[in-house]
This record gives C-alpha cells, structure tokens and sequence, in this order.
DNA sequence: CTTGTTTGTGAGTGCACACTTACATACATG
DNA sequence: CATGTATGTAAGTGTGCACTCACAAACAAG
C-alpha cells in the first residue's frame, strides 16, 4: 500500500484531465491515462465505474479548479463595481488556462456531449461557474453572457491556434485577449 | 453506374457532416457515413483519401455552406450600418443552423484540431468568414470579433442545451440569442 | 460483340482498446 | 505469526473498426 484510493483518486482525476485534453474521450485509451498516473489500466478500471465514469469525475476536478480560479480572482479585484470584478475574474481565468488544459478538456467535454452524463457535466459545471459569477459580481444577465461568450471564444482561439496566424482577421478575433 | 464519383461525393460529403456532427470523429465509423449516404464502406474508402480525408473534406462543405448563408444574410441587411449587417448575418447564421448540423459539426471539428489537417481546415473556414464578414459588413475589429463570441457562445448553448434549462443562469447565457 | 473504363461491393485482415479475472504484495490487528 | 483487508498488477478476452482486395456490374467505343 502505497496510497490511499481517495488519494489515488484525486492524483489520476488531475492527470485524466490534462491527458483527455489533447486528444478527447474517444480518442484517448484509459492506457494513456494509467500511464501518466504512474498505475496499471487494471486499478484505473477499480478507481473508477468504466472510462465514462472516470472522465465525468475528470470533468467535475476541471470545473473545480476553474471555479476556484476565477473566486479567487474576484477577491484581488481593484474596485467594487460589476464590471472591475468580471475583468479580475476573466484575468484570472486566463492565466489559468494558460496551460491549456483546462480549456481544452472543456472543448472535449462539449464535443461528447452526445453522452448524457457528460451533457449533465458540463451543465452541472457552467451552473456553478454562472451563477457564482452573476452574484459575486452583482452582474446584469448581459454582462454574464458576454463574459462567457468571449470565455467561449477564447476556445476558438486555441484549438484553431489563432494567436500563431499574423493575418489581420485573426489579429481582430484575439485582440485583447490575455496570453491564451 | 448510378452516378459519377463526383456526384456521388458531393451527396456523400453533406451527408457526412450530419453524421459526424452527433458523435465526432472519433466515434463515427465510416460504416455509419456510408450506410447514411446509401453506398457501401469500401466505395467511401475509394471515393475519399482515408476516414481523415473525408472528415476534412466534409469540414470544407460546412464552412462553404456557412459561408454561402451568410452571404446571402447580408443580402438582405435592412440598412448599409456595419451593424445593421452583421445583426443580418447573424440572424441568416441562425436560421442555418436550426438544424444543429453545422454547428455541431464545427464543434466536433474543434476537438479534433490536434490534427494538424484539421486545424489547418477550421483555421481555412474561419478564414474565409471572418475576412468576408469583416469586409462586406465593413465592421471594425471588435465588432467582429464580438460576432464571432456571440457565434461561439451559441455551440455552448446547443451542446449543453441550454435552452432546455429553465434555470436564472441558463436564460441569462441564452437571452437574446435566435431559436438556437 | 469485345474490350476497356468507371462505378460499386462482399468478404476478409489485422490491430487497438474497453473491460475482466486471477493473482500478488503491502499493511493492520490480534 | 496468522488472518484479514486494501492496494495493485499481468495477462488475457472479445469486439469494433479502419482499411484492403478480389471481383461484379454498368456503360462507352470500336
């Protein structure tokens, strides 16, 4: 015994979401995840009810983390007003998906939401982020969707490589947008 | 002979998008293209360069269908304002994609841009309408820009099916937005 | 009708991968 | 030390799927 399995658990859920980050649910054999973990496929199957348990608690740990983010970026905002906290907020999100993994596994998680677990996932991890946002902010509606609009374009700008394209339409896109 | 390859690929491409649009890349077999478009697998391994090969050309008909309906949008802006085309665009873009193939398709495509040929074919359809879109609507940049975010906040919206959820934050992401 | 070309398919082949089972090793407790 | 329990794995098993190949049917042209 080296570990417990809660703390297994936690270990494998962090490297599954940088690991079905690249490449997606589909596209990623649980191998590949055991293999970063350091442990067998055969205990990952143990850890976790199927592949498909394993990446919806994948996408619980990513949603967490995001979460965590942007509360602690509301508490360094400059001022009191909507709009100065959604700036910290959206400035702490961007160093936090600075690595990319983060971003991308929410991109995976939207292209399998064919998946019903998946679907209630994701809509489980926007509800949180949203409605966090909307009253620690004290935002109007329109303020939250556009935070999230430009949150969703941000995904466009990495998986497409945006920042890379010098020309001018891909200049307007990513303008303003912190290091993605 | 029923038909020229040619022919037969056009009818096989449009079919593939919807098809790759539910499941993605990944999980779509090429049996299930071909068996939609009523032709046998080896025939669609002969008509396209590989599974991959035909994901890329099925990417190209999305785009050129996007492209063509925004196009004709701004046909029938009600005024010559940047802003008065762009809210034609968007509303001929969402008329479109009522049907969520293509939208969903744009999705998938995204999550497999850790495929260079992909990348490069999401990178081409962006291309071609953002640069159309900024120079028929003669828009500045950040109004572009807020188009497409807006654009991308709508395959959230339809992934996650917002639109189905009667929730304060679910409405406040979907306020606004056209028959998603 | 014969020969050639294009359209089309049935029947494989080989491999990757999700998931299982039987077994091993560490640690705790009496 | 004996017994029990939790952690961990090696070695399968079965299946689904990308891709191929040998072959058939339609059409064209001489």
């Amino acid at each position: 015994m080296r570990s417990t399995a809660e703390a297994r658990r936690v270990t494998v859920l962090n490297t599954a979401v940088s690991v079905f980050a690249r490449a997606g649910f589909h596209a990623t054999p649980v191998t590949a995840v055991a293999a970063a973990a350091g442990i067998s496929e055969a205990y990952v199957f143990r850890l976790f009810s199927g592949k498909l348990g394993l990446f919806v608690a994948a996408a619980g740990a990513c949603f967490d983390r995001i979460a965590d983010a942007i509360e602690a970026g509301a508490e360094r905002a400059g001022g009191d007003s909507p709009q100065e906290i959604l700036d910290a907020m959206g400035g702490a999100y961007a160093e936090l998906i600075a690595d990319r993994d983060l971003l991308l596994f929410q991109v995976q998680a939207q292209a399998v939401t064919d998946i019903p677990e998946v679907a209630e996932a994701v809509r489980a991890g926007y509800r949180r982020v949203a409605t966090f946002v909307q009253s620690r902010a004290g935002a109007s509606d329109a303020q939250v969707q556009q935070f999230f609009a430009y949150g969703q374009l941000c995904h466009l700008i990495v998986t497409a490589g945006l920042e890379q394209v010098p020309e001018p339409w891909a200049r307007a896109l990513t303008a303003g947008i912190r290091h993605p």
